[in-house]
DNA sequence: CATGAATGAGGGTTCATTCAT
DNA sequence: AATGAATGAACCCTCATTCAT
């Protein structure tokens, strides 16, 4: 009943599309960017299909003949942030030459994702916190664990970086934990109000309250 | 339409209530305890009054006598666990013979009081933590004044005790917010795996994360 | 279960009543009184017997003591009032030296009577015009026949006016029906509009209407 | 929500609208005619809307479709015949070439109009003679324009009509009223009773209950 | 492919009525 | 006799989903 192209979407050379192709590429964004701006509104159980169709100007059939149902056009949408957020931040973590800059480039990185896609924020934080119960089990299972793998690879920065003395001697997963918890508070608080907060300038803040001793020898962002 | 007592709860004496008044109470008590558990578990939009009203084993009128409607009846939910939760977070934070100790009451009391109702605090910290699309408004307001004291008391812990070179200089709101949010995370893994954390064996850490200078002289929670 | 006097109340003597049996007659006087006012303002299906209950200021148990059901509080109501005009719009036209007082009288009568019961009239032409849908036929037939009888009393006297010579040589039942109609609507127009409309002062105009050659004779109503 | 044709039903040509069009136009129609029986039945609050769509053989949700709510479909319902009633009331009373046989084309075309909705008079005459209840004030409102409008026209007509001292000289508004009213309780016999009574033969009857002195000239209806 | 009319299960809520106290 | 807590059938309405065109 779904017509879902066969081959991913990440392999797939743009080139080789045929121009109907194309257009259904182009109709599939359009209605997911309908439906971010009205979930981040709303959230996923005061959205209407009939309500998506309408911001998409499509009909509903149409918006059925992308997206099998509710679920799986919200976990599309979903999914499709959490996976560029998860690209951008393993990057991030990659880059840098020792784990102090690393640990910035994911500050900034995740300060950079979230100002792209301010709207999606919401959903992602709701999901990735553990606090959401949108609905069934199945897309917290498949998003955290994405959250669970940058938790990781921040984990391993941080050990790396305590047995060369950078860090506290604390145990590594809890540093991890801790820093995109702080993280993720000011960026609510950021979202919250966009006016009086920075989250950028507070990068140093939160280096400062994680490594204190280290502040004074490079706290210039 | 809802029969409400005429007394207010607080100040009410046990003895004072009639056998009628204190069987209401009691199966009020009773579909607060079946809805917890529902909410808990489903989130508000996937609960139905029917539902509640069957676990509760009570008939779906009796339920709308006490309670004008679902989102009142969520919201009564939330507050006397939000109340509650304030009450307690003042109390730790107003004893304590030092702004050390008072932080270490806090985050002990945090533990205890989510030990208690560990259903609660999902839905307590969606409610918190803005990534809550549950209806309107409304309850976001009044919970989040709750919140914003605890965190407007904190801070103020942190500016007198910063005076007191007890704490690094940093702007005494951000560590409010990031020890809360430190804090809120821990729980969550608690949450998330009862087995293999304990929050209350990582107070140390999350004060050694905080204030590493001092985690030598006073490290023994 | 419901527990009703066996004396009908026209013939019961007052003094026979034990003062608990006077203080029951009291009550359901001050139920039917709270009754009427909320029926009138909202119409039968737009009131609960909640709100009947707490306006009379007895428990809802009580009112069913007092009365079957809904319907049969409201048949109660209509009909005492149904019965009450009945008989005095029956004196009206049994009194009178002719025809033509006689039908004045009626006139006066059901202005009279209006005015005292302006709340339940409302609910008596809904139920006598036959366009009330309240609920079951049953009261319908009831009060229909004393309706019926009124005119059936009425069309008496305009075929003995008619034989003297006193009205136009038209079917008397036709011009019953009218001659009720007709005062039916200015009691109506009464009702939308007090301060404009005197419906006494308008008893000449509607004779005249009818028996426009006799109007000079006699018009001094 | 609500899918409404865009063009108004007056102006547009049957042949434009496309055969969707028109098959949801006959769809609404057999809607609504499915709810003037059960309404004209059992009168608005006793008809449910499940009852609708299953006299309609439509699902309750397309019924929604058409209308917003039950009230919208109730109003709707009389809102149609109200203006259809109007429309020829105000042709009768056009035409004729003296305030006579306006006259009595306007209760000609009453007749008519009742025979052939007679379903819905008994709800057109429970809205416009104020004894109705059936919710809100507004359909009160609107349908009580249409009728008094017609009034205001047969008042006019009463008002030359007297000049030209062919009717008594009674306030026209009055004679309005009276003849409107007459005509209504005449019909309402009808209604009871089509096998005893006929509207249309009255018509002289009614006419020489209100102009006794002209009946002689030109009694032939 | 795209559409949108049609569907009906299911949800929130009301209220007449019962019955133990 | 009087009460009012409890009940649950029944109501209005929404919305995800299907399918004929």
């Amino acid at each position: 009943m779904i017509r879902k192209r066969k081959s991913s979407m990440s392999t797939q050379q743009a080139t080789k599309l045929t121009r109907r192709q194309r257009e259904r590429q182009r109709h599939r964004r359009e209605i997911l960017d309908a439906a971010i701006d009205l979930f981040a509104q709303k959230g996923f159980h005061n959205v209407s299909m009939h309500e998506i169709a309408e911001k998409a100007e499509f009909g509903i059939g149409t918006i059925y003949s992308f997206f099998e149902n509710k679920e799986a056009l919200y976990k599309a949408l979903i999914m499709e942030y959490a996976e560029k957020f998860h690209t951008a931040l393993c990057h991030a973590l990659a880059e840098g030459k020792d784990e102090f800059e690393k640990i910035i480039n994911f500050l900034r990185a995740k300060g950079e994702i979230f100002k792209e896609g301010i709207k999606i924020v919401r959903l992602y934080l709701a999901e990735t916190r553990g606090v959401s119960f949108s609905f069934k089990e199945g897309l917290d299972a498949e998003i955290r664990e994405l959250h669970e793998d940058t938790i990781k690879r921040l984990t391993r920065i941080f050990k790396s970086g305590t047995k060369k003395g950078l860090f506290a001697k604390i145990n590594p997963y809890y540093l991890a934990v801790s820093l995109d918890s702080i993280s993720n508070a000011f960026l609510l608080c950021w979202l919250g109000d966009t006016s009086k907060h920075d989250y950028f300038k507070n990068i140093p803040v939160m280096i400062s309250i994680f490594f204190e001793r280290v502040k004074l020898e490079r706290g210039k962002p």
